[in-house]
DNA sequence: TGGCAAATTGCAAATAATTTGCAAATCTAT
DNA sequence: ATAGATTTGCAAATTATTTGCAATTTGCCA
Protein backbone atom coordinates (compact mmCIF):
# COMPACT_ATOMS: atom_id res chain seq x y z
CA UNK A 1 0.00 0.00 0.00
CA UNK A 2 1.13 3.69 -0.85
CA UNK A 3 0.52 6.64 1.30
CA UNK A 4 -3.08 7.98 -0.03
CA UNK A 5 -4.17 11.65 -0.80
CA UNK A 6 -5.30 12.07 2.86
CA UNK A 7 -1.44 11.62 3.80
CA UNK A 8 -0.31 14.06 1.19
CA UNK A 9 -3.23 15.95 2.49
CA UNK A 10 -1.56 16.25 5.95
CA UNK A 11 1.86 16.33 4.77
CA UNK A 12 1.08 19.96 3.00
CA UNK A 13 -0.61 21.48 5.89
CA UNK A 14 2.31 20.27 7.92
CA UNK A 15 4.60 22.18 5.77
CA UNK A 16 2.49 25.37 5.87
CA UNK A 17 0.68 24.85 2.26
CA UNK A 18 -3.33 24.25 1.85
CA UNK A 19 -5.15 21.47 0.77
CA UNK A 20 -6.93 23.17 -2.62
CA UNK A 21 -8.84 22.24 -5.31
CA UNK A 22 -6.26 22.36 -8.03
CA UNK A 23 -4.02 20.41 -5.73
CA UNK A 24 -6.58 17.78 -5.10
CA UNK A 25 -7.54 17.77 -8.79
CA UNK A 26 -3.98 17.61 -10.14
CA UNK A 27 -3.04 15.33 -7.47
CA UNK A 28 -6.43 12.97 -8.39
CA UNK A 29 -5.30 12.87 -12.07
CA UNK A 30 -2.24 11.45 -11.59
CA UNK A 31 -3.43 8.82 -9.15
CA UNK A 32 -6.34 7.60 -11.99
CA UNK A 33 -4.01 7.93 -15.08
CA UNK A 34 -0.87 5.58 -14.09
CA UNK A 35 1.49 7.00 -16.34
CA UNK A 36 3.51 9.62 -17.29
CA UNK A 37 1.26 13.16 -18.18
CA UNK A 38 2.42 16.46 -19.62
CA UNK A 39 1.70 19.53 -18.12
CA UNK A 40 -1.22 20.18 -20.97
CA UNK A 41 -2.91 16.42 -20.41
CA UNK A 42 -3.14 16.73 -16.95
CA UNK A 43 -5.05 19.90 -17.57
CA UNK A 44 -7.29 19.24 -20.14
CA UNK A 45 -8.54 15.69 -17.89
CA UNK A 46 -9.65 18.90 -15.73
CA UNK A 47 -11.60 21.22 -18.17
CA UNK A 48 -15.01 20.82 -16.48
CA UNK A 49 -12.63 21.78 -12.91
CA UNK A 50 -12.52 25.15 -13.85
CA UNK A 51 -8.37 24.82 -13.36
CA UNK A 52 -5.91 27.43 -14.98
CA UNK A 53 -3.34 25.79 -16.63
CA UNK A 54 -0.76 28.32 -14.18
CA UNK A 55 -2.31 26.88 -10.96
CA UNK A 56 -1.25 23.01 -12.95
CA UNK A 57 2.03 24.26 -13.51
CA UNK A 58 2.36 25.31 -9.80
CA UNK A 59 0.73 22.35 -8.21
CA UNK A 60 3.25 20.27 -10.16
CA UNK A 61 6.39 22.17 -9.12
CA UNK A 62 5.09 21.91 -5.65
CA UNK A 63 4.82 18.29 -5.85
CA UNK A 64 8.08 18.06 -7.23
CA UNK A 65 9.90 19.86 -4.92
CA UNK A 66 8.49 17.83 -2.08
CA UNK A 67 9.20 15.29 -4.01
CA UNK A 68 5.02 13.84 -4.33
CA UNK A 69 5.63 13.39 -8.13
CA UNK A 70 8.85 13.74 -10.42
CA UNK A 71 9.29 15.02 -13.56
CA UNK A 72 10.45 12.85 -16.23
CA UNK A 73 11.42 13.14 -20.12
CA UNK A 74 10.85 10.74 -22.16
CA UNK A 75 11.57 10.80 -25.93
CA UNK A 76 10.27 13.88 -28.14
CA UNK A 77 8.26 16.94 -26.34
CA UNK A 78 7.17 18.46 -22.99
CA UNK A 79 8.42 16.46 -19.84
CA UNK A 80 5.98 14.37 -18.26
CA UNK A 81 4.77 13.67 -14.27
CA UNK A 82 3.65 11.07 -12.54
CA UNK A 83 3.83 10.20 -8.86
CA UNK A 84 7.28 10.05 -6.82
CA UNK A 85 8.30 6.72 -5.09
CA UNK A 86 6.78 6.50 -2.10
CA UNK A 87 3.23 7.31 -3.53
CA UNK A 88 3.61 4.63 -6.17
CA UNK A 89 5.73 1.62 -6.75
CA UNK A 90 9.04 1.73 -7.84
CA UNK A 91 9.23 1.60 -11.69
CA UNK A 92 10.72 2.52 -15.09
CA UNK A 93 9.96 3.00 -18.70
CA UNK A 94 10.14 1.12 -21.54
CA UNK A 95 9.74 3.69 -24.65
CA UNK A 96 8.92 2.89 -28.00
CA UNK A 97 11.15 4.79 -30.44
CA UNK A 98 8.80 4.71 -32.85
CA UNK A 99 4.83 5.01 -31.64
CA UNK A 100 5.94 6.44 -28.74
CA UNK A 101 4.44 4.05 -26.73
CA UNK A 102 5.24 3.78 -22.81
CA UNK A 103 5.33 1.40 -20.57
CA UNK A 104 6.32 -0.09 -16.91
CA UNK A 105 8.96 -1.85 -15.53
CA UNK A 106 9.04 -3.40 -12.54
CA UNK A 107 12.23 -4.93 -12.32
CA UNK A 108 15.36 -2.65 -10.78
CA UNK A 109 18.80 -3.37 -11.66
CA UNK A 110 19.45 -0.83 -9.41
CA UNK A 111 18.73 -1.91 -6.17
CA UNK A 112 19.09 -5.30 -7.61
CA UNK A 113 22.83 -4.54 -8.12
CA UNK A 114 23.21 -2.52 -5.31
CA UNK A 115 24.86 0.34 -7.66
CA UNK A 116 23.97 3.05 -4.74
CA UNK A 117 26.01 1.24 -2.08
CA UNK A 118 28.80 0.72 -4.25
CA UNK A 119 28.86 4.34 -5.75
CA UNK A 120 28.81 5.69 -2.13
CA UNK A 121 31.68 3.31 -1.13
CA UNK A 122 34.07 4.08 -3.94
CA UNK A 123 32.73 7.88 -4.45
CA UNK A 124 31.34 9.10 -1.44
CA UNK A 125 28.38 10.08 -2.95
CA UNK A 126 25.33 9.79 -1.52
CA UNK A 127 22.84 8.26 -4.16
CA UNK A 128 19.07 8.98 -3.05
CA UNK A 129 16.82 8.33 -6.45
CA UNK A 130 17.79 7.42 -9.92
CA UNK A 131 15.55 6.95 -13.23
CA UNK A 132 16.25 4.46 -15.55
CA UNK A 133 14.50 4.38 -18.95
CA UNK A 134 14.75 2.23 -21.74
CA UNK A 135 14.43 2.73 -25.11
CA UNK A 136 13.95 0.46 -28.40
CA UNK A 137 10.89 -1.34 -30.05
CA UNK A 138 7.94 -2.08 -28.88
CA UNK A 139 6.29 -5.81 -29.56
CA UNK A 140 4.01 -3.91 -32.24
CA UNK A 141 6.24 -1.82 -33.87
CA UNK A 142 8.90 -4.80 -34.36
CA UNK A 143 6.53 -7.08 -35.52
CA UNK A 144 5.26 -4.53 -38.09
CA UNK A 145 9.19 -4.00 -39.26
CA UNK A 146 9.30 -0.13 -38.92
CA UNK A 147 13.20 0.68 -38.53
CA UNK A 148 13.60 3.54 -35.92
CA UNK A 149 17.03 5.35 -37.95
CA UNK A 150 15.19 6.93 -40.29
CA UNK A 151 17.36 8.51 -42.32
CA UNK A 152 16.95 8.38 -46.02
CA UNK B 1 38.47 2.61 -29.35
CA UNK B 2 35.73 5.16 -31.20
CA UNK B 3 34.52 6.15 -34.26
CA UNK B 4 36.22 9.40 -34.61
CA UNK B 5 35.28 12.87 -36.55
CA UNK B 6 36.55 11.30 -39.79
CA UNK B 7 33.81 8.51 -39.38
CA UNK B 8 31.15 10.78 -38.36
CA UNK B 9 32.31 12.75 -41.48
CA UNK B 10 31.97 10.10 -44.17
CA UNK B 11 28.59 8.92 -42.15
CA UNK B 12 27.48 12.26 -43.34
CA UNK B 13 27.87 12.21 -46.17
CA UNK B 14 26.78 8.24 -47.06
CA UNK B 15 23.84 9.87 -46.01
CA UNK B 16 23.40 13.10 -48.32
CA UNK B 17 24.37 15.41 -45.44
CA UNK B 18 27.20 18.36 -45.81
CA UNK B 19 30.51 18.12 -43.74
CA UNK B 20 30.00 22.05 -43.01
CA UNK B 21 31.98 24.66 -40.15
CA UNK B 22 28.96 24.28 -37.68
CA UNK B 23 28.42 20.98 -37.72
CA UNK B 24 32.65 20.14 -37.52
CA UNK B 25 32.42 23.14 -34.98
CA UNK B 26 29.79 21.46 -32.71
CA UNK B 27 30.81 18.44 -32.69
CA UNK B 28 34.74 19.56 -32.02
CA UNK B 29 33.07 20.95 -28.90
CA UNK B 30 31.47 17.90 -27.84
CA UNK B 31 34.59 15.54 -28.28
CA UNK B 32 36.56 18.83 -26.33
CA UNK B 33 34.17 19.18 -23.37
CA UNK B 34 33.27 15.30 -22.31
CA UNK B 35 30.19 16.44 -20.35
CA UNK B 36 26.50 17.28 -21.21
CA UNK B 37 26.43 20.70 -22.54
CA UNK B 38 23.56 22.80 -23.03
CA UNK B 39 22.76 23.93 -26.34
CA UNK B 40 23.42 27.40 -25.19
CA UNK B 41 26.97 26.48 -23.69
CA UNK B 42 27.84 25.03 -27.27
CA UNK B 43 27.31 28.40 -29.00
CA UNK B 44 28.96 30.12 -26.28
CA UNK B 45 32.07 27.93 -26.48
CA UNK B 46 31.87 28.84 -30.43
CA UNK B 47 31.81 32.55 -29.76
CA UNK B 48 34.85 33.40 -32.18
CA UNK B 49 33.80 30.84 -34.77
CA UNK B 50 31.06 33.10 -35.84
CA UNK B 51 28.45 30.24 -35.70
CA UNK B 52 24.30 31.04 -34.96
CA UNK B 53 22.38 30.00 -32.37
CA UNK B 54 20.23 28.19 -34.72
CA UNK B 55 23.01 26.58 -36.49
CA UNK B 56 23.85 24.86 -33.14
CA UNK B 57 20.31 23.57 -32.62
CA UNK B 58 20.11 22.33 -36.12
CA UNK B 59 23.25 20.62 -35.91
CA UNK B 60 22.53 18.87 -32.54
CA UNK B 61 19.02 17.73 -33.86
CA UNK B 62 20.50 16.09 -36.78
CA UNK B 63 23.44 14.56 -34.68
CA UNK B 64 20.77 13.10 -32.36
CA UNK B 65 18.64 11.92 -35.10
CA UNK B 66 21.43 10.01 -36.88
CA UNK B 67 22.46 8.63 -33.41
CA UNK B 68 25.86 10.18 -33.11
CA UNK B 69 24.67 12.63 -29.98
CA UNK B 70 21.94 11.98 -27.46
CA UNK B 71 20.30 14.52 -25.35
CA UNK B 72 19.55 14.23 -21.61
CA UNK B 73 17.99 16.25 -19.01
CA UNK B 74 19.80 16.28 -15.33
CA UNK B 75 18.23 18.02 -13.24
CA UNK B 76 17.07 21.68 -13.63
CA UNK B 77 17.25 23.66 -16.68
CA UNK B 78 17.38 23.36 -20.36
CA UNK B 79 18.88 19.79 -21.51
CA UNK B 80 22.45 19.10 -22.33
CA UNK B 81 23.66 17.05 -25.44
CA UNK B 82 26.71 14.76 -25.65
CA UNK B 83 28.23 12.01 -28.00
CA UNK B 84 26.29 9.08 -28.30
CA UNK B 85 27.42 5.14 -27.30
CA UNK B 86 29.82 4.20 -30.14
CA UNK B 87 31.72 7.46 -30.01
CA UNK B 88 32.22 7.78 -26.40
CA UNK B 89 32.17 5.10 -23.71
CA UNK B 90 28.74 4.01 -22.22
CA UNK B 91 28.48 5.87 -19.05
CA UNK B 92 25.85 7.06 -16.57
CA UNK B 93 25.50 10.19 -14.15
CA UNK B 94 25.32 11.29 -10.83
CA UNK B 95 23.85 14.47 -10.08
CA UNK B 96 24.73 16.40 -7.33
CA UNK B 97 20.68 18.01 -6.20
CA UNK B 98 22.53 20.42 -4.13
CA UNK B 99 25.43 22.09 -6.38
CA UNK B 100 24.27 20.46 -9.87
CA UNK B 101 27.37 18.94 -10.16
CA UNK B 102 27.51 16.26 -12.51
CA UNK B 103 29.97 13.19 -12.87
CA UNK B 104 30.26 10.04 -14.88
CA UNK B 105 29.84 6.12 -13.54
CA UNK B 106 30.98 3.23 -16.24
CA UNK B 107 29.61 1.15 -14.11
CA UNK B 108 26.50 -0.31 -16.22
CA UNK B 109 24.14 -2.55 -14.34
CA UNK B 110 21.69 -2.47 -16.75
CA UNK B 111 24.27 -4.74 -19.01
CA UNK B 112 25.44 -6.24 -16.17
CA UNK B 113 22.16 -7.61 -15.14
CA UNK B 114 21.43 -8.29 -18.96
CA UNK B 115 17.70 -6.69 -18.33
CA UNK B 116 17.61 -6.08 -21.85
CA UNK B 117 17.88 -9.24 -22.43
CA UNK B 118 14.89 -10.11 -19.69
CA UNK B 119 12.75 -7.33 -21.14
CA UNK B 120 12.74 -8.74 -24.37
CA UNK B 121 12.44 -12.29 -23.35
CA UNK B 122 9.48 -11.39 -21.42
CA UNK B 123 7.72 -8.66 -23.20
CA UNK B 124 8.93 -8.40 -27.00
CA UNK B 125 10.29 -4.83 -26.60
CA UNK B 126 13.53 -5.34 -27.84
CA UNK B 127 15.92 -2.53 -26.31
CA UNK B 128 18.17 -0.93 -27.60
CA UNK B 129 19.50 2.00 -25.49
CA UNK B 130 18.81 3.12 -22.28
CA UNK B 131 19.33 6.15 -19.87
CA UNK B 132 20.60 6.02 -16.52
CA UNK B 133 21.28 9.06 -14.27
CA UNK B 134 21.63 8.76 -10.48
CA UNK B 135 20.77 11.99 -7.81
CA UNK B 136 21.76 12.51 -4.55
CA UNK B 137 24.83 14.49 -2.72
CA UNK B 138 27.99 14.78 -3.79
CA UNK B 139 31.09 14.19 -1.47
CA UNK B 140 31.36 17.21 -0.35
CA UNK B 141 28.10 19.06 -0.65
CA UNK B 142 27.25 15.97 1.90
CA UNK B 143 30.46 16.87 4.15
CA UNK B 144 28.85 20.46 4.25
CA UNK B 145 25.58 19.00 5.77
CA UNK B 146 23.56 20.42 3.00
CA UNK B 147 20.35 18.94 2.73
CA UNK B 148 17.95 18.70 -0.65
CA UNK B 149 14.52 18.72 0.50
CA UNK B 150 14.15 22.25 1.59
CA UNK B 151 10.91 22.90 2.51
CA UNK B 152 10.85 25.86 4.80
C1' DT C 1 -20.13 29.54 12.60
C1' DG C 2 -17.78 34.08 11.51
C1' DG C 3 -13.88 36.53 10.60
C1' DC C 4 -9.05 37.39 9.77
C1' DA C 5 -4.52 36.67 8.01
C1' DA C 6 -1.93 34.02 5.01
C1' DA C 7 -1.72 31.29 0.93
C1' DT C 8 -3.40 30.46 -3.67
C1' DT C 9 -5.71 31.31 -8.03
C1' DG C 10 -6.90 33.40 -12.54
C1' DC C 11 -5.56 36.16 -16.11
C1' DA C 12 -2.64 38.51 -18.93
C1' DA C 13 1.83 39.71 -19.89
C1' DA C 14 6.72 38.27 -19.57
C1' DT C 15 10.39 34.81 -20.17
C1' DA C 16 12.93 31.04 -21.84
C1' DA C 17 13.97 27.63 -25.18
C1' DT C 18 13.63 26.08 -29.66
C1' DT C 19 12.00 26.22 -34.45
C1' DT C 20 11.16 28.13 -38.99
C1' DG C 21 11.00 30.91 -43.63
C1' DC C 22 13.75 32.53 -46.98
C1' DA C 23 17.53 34.77 -49.43
C1' DA C 24 22.45 34.46 -49.35
C1' DA C 25 26.42 31.56 -48.63
C1' DT C 26 28.62 26.99 -48.56
C1' DC C 27 29.51 22.37 -49.98
C1' DT C 28 29.93 18.11 -53.07
C1' DA C 29 30.65 16.14 -57.11
C1' DT C 30 31.77 17.07 -61.70
C1' DA D 1 35.70 26.45 -61.75
C1' DT D 2 30.60 25.41 -62.04
C1' DA D 3 26.02 23.68 -61.27
C1' DG D 4 22.84 22.11 -58.12
C1' DA D 5 21.61 20.69 -53.61
C1' DT D 6 22.21 21.65 -48.83
C1' DT D 7 22.97 24.72 -45.06
C1' DT D 8 23.39 29.08 -42.68
C1' DG D 9 22.17 33.62 -40.66
C1' DC D 10 18.78 36.52 -39.15
C1' DA D 11 14.54 37.84 -37.60
C1' DA D 12 10.09 36.49 -36.57
C1' DA D 13 7.15 32.75 -34.88
C1' DT D 14 6.24 28.94 -31.71
C1' DT D 15 6.02 26.33 -27.64
C1' DA D 16 6.53 25.68 -22.78
C1' DT D 17 6.63 27.69 -18.46
C1' DT D 18 6.79 31.51 -15.11
C1' DT D 19 5.31 35.72 -12.88
C1' DG D 20 2.78 40.12 -10.97
C1' DC D 21 -1.10 41.40 -8.75
C1' DA D 22 -5.95 41.87 -7.42
C1' DA D 23 -9.54 38.81 -6.17
C1' DT D 24 -10.62 34.48 -3.99
C1' DT D 25 -9.95 30.49 -1.11
C1' DT D 26 -8.25 28.15 2.87
C1' DG D 27 -6.81 27.18 7.75
C1' DC D 28 -7.30 28.48 12.30
C1' DC D 29 -9.44 30.01 16.35
C1' DA D 30 -12.64 32.65 19.20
Amino acid sequence: MHKTLQHIRVLLGAQGHFWTQARAAVLTVLTTHPRPLRAEEIHRALQNRHINLSSVYRALRLFETLNIVRRVTLGKGAPRYELADGYRDHHHHLVCDTCGRIEDVTTCPVEAGRLPQQIQRRTGFAVRSHVLDLFGLCRSCRRRGVSTTESG
